[in-house]
DNA sequence: AGAATAGTGTCTGTCAGACAGTATCGC
DNA sequence: GCGATACTGTCTGACAGACACTATTCT
């Protein structure tokens, strides 16, 4: 059956999937095995199917299980891309969510239907992304960004165990920028999000006391 | 030509147009003329029409033109509701965006395509509404609320020219709770999107200074 | 002892909230 | 002068930035 584009758009799912790795903000990037846009870079996305998804998160969930076996804790949306002429396929409506992914499991990722998948750190990036998606990875980092500036912690990236000074470099990384460790922690005094262990990392110093998220945490709502 | 349901999701715009009238935040509200959910109240949407919009922002204002004949300065995406139940005729995308109208164009409306019109009070809503549209609502109000809060001037729904206490009656009114008049003009004194007149506003009482939006101001943008 | 990292204390400037005070109009 | 509204001044507390300081581990 042909669809009429002139009638109907599409709807499409993008999603940057970040992590933090060696202390930077990396998204997943695919590259794609099929037309249009075949072997270039891309946020990892795709068609809804209304007869699979229950919704655009659904969907997005559904899209990153398909192409990199990954089950994630938070998804949200950022905004919308639309127009006749973002997708050579046709007038179009790009739903761009982001997810977060805990920093012990950027390894465990399975390629599927893909050609292959790479973490970019977004500050380096070349330039080269299929579509829109520059333009939709940049407002997905200044989303992520004005989160963690109103003062969300982004546990999400974060291990189930981490010290403080690791969510400060986390921080940073999304940030951009450095921030001031007392002021960091002086913040995090009377946050309901962490729970304070009674274990201690240690090192080749002193020992750092661990934290976890709290179990009812969710990003962005304080 | 019929369109297998299954396999693409309807694309729709709603939009929360809000004024001000009465120092109360207004939003307006239209009476659907066609089935599903004939007769109920309803924000202002359609379809988008790939042959006619060029995006989103283009079908909103192509609606708002539709059915009460305005052009609207400012107008931003909000969020998008998705799944299968939301809307009778099947899986479908509602794209949310919300709009300013000045206060002095608010009876400038021409109802067209629609069995009446009105503007209702944010905070009087009878919980009738058509779709998920009360979910709809509520999300744009706190965006703008959010938007205010974040030191945003509404100057989009303030006539051409207006007093700062007319201003002040406009935040509180999208807030829903006073603020303090020397709080409110400190920080306006360091703001570059208020242009200062020479005119007043005579009254019953000592004349008030008129203030205008600067040439290049846009809601949002600091 | 010294290096390294964890964690705290304190000074300062900025800004919001609260509220009182002054200024300028019509009557 | 009086009422009413426009507009300003000032005190206070909360908090961010800057930076120095103490604490605890390993070598």
């Amino acid at each position: 059956m042909v669809i009429s584009r002139e009638l109907y758009p599409l709807v499409i799912v993008d999603v940057a999937l970040f992590c933090i790795e060696d202390d930077c903000l990396k998204v997943l990037l695919v590259k794609r095995a099929e037309a249009p846009e075949k072997h270039k870079w891309a946020l990892p996305g795709g068609m809804v199917k209304p007869d699979v998804d229950d919704s655009l998160e659904g969907a997005a969930r559904r899209v990153l299980n398909d192409k990199v076996s990954v089950d994630i804790a938070h998804l949200e949306q950022v905004c919308t891309f639309s127009g006749p002429k973002r997708d050579p396929r046709g007038w179009s409506v790009a739903n761009l969510l982001y997810a977060l992914l805990p920093s012990d499991m950027t390894h465990a990722l399975v390629r599927k239907k893909i050609e292959a998948v790479k973490w970019t750190n977004v500050s380096e990036l070349g330039g080269d992304l299929a579509f829109d998606h520059e333009s939709q990875l940049n407002q997905a980092v200044l989303r992520l960004r004005a989160k963690v500036e109103a003062h969300a912690l982004p546990l999400h990236l974060m291990p189930e165990k981490f010290t403080l000074t690791e969510l400060q470099r986390t921080c940073e990384a999304i940030l951009g920028h450095p921030i001031d460790k007392s002021v960091f922690r002086r913040r995090l005094k009377g946050s309901a999000d962490l729970v304070e262990l009674e274990e201690f990392e240690r090192g080749q110093q002193r020992p750092a006391r661990l934290f976890q998220a709290c179990a009812d945490f969710k990003f962005g709502c304080n």
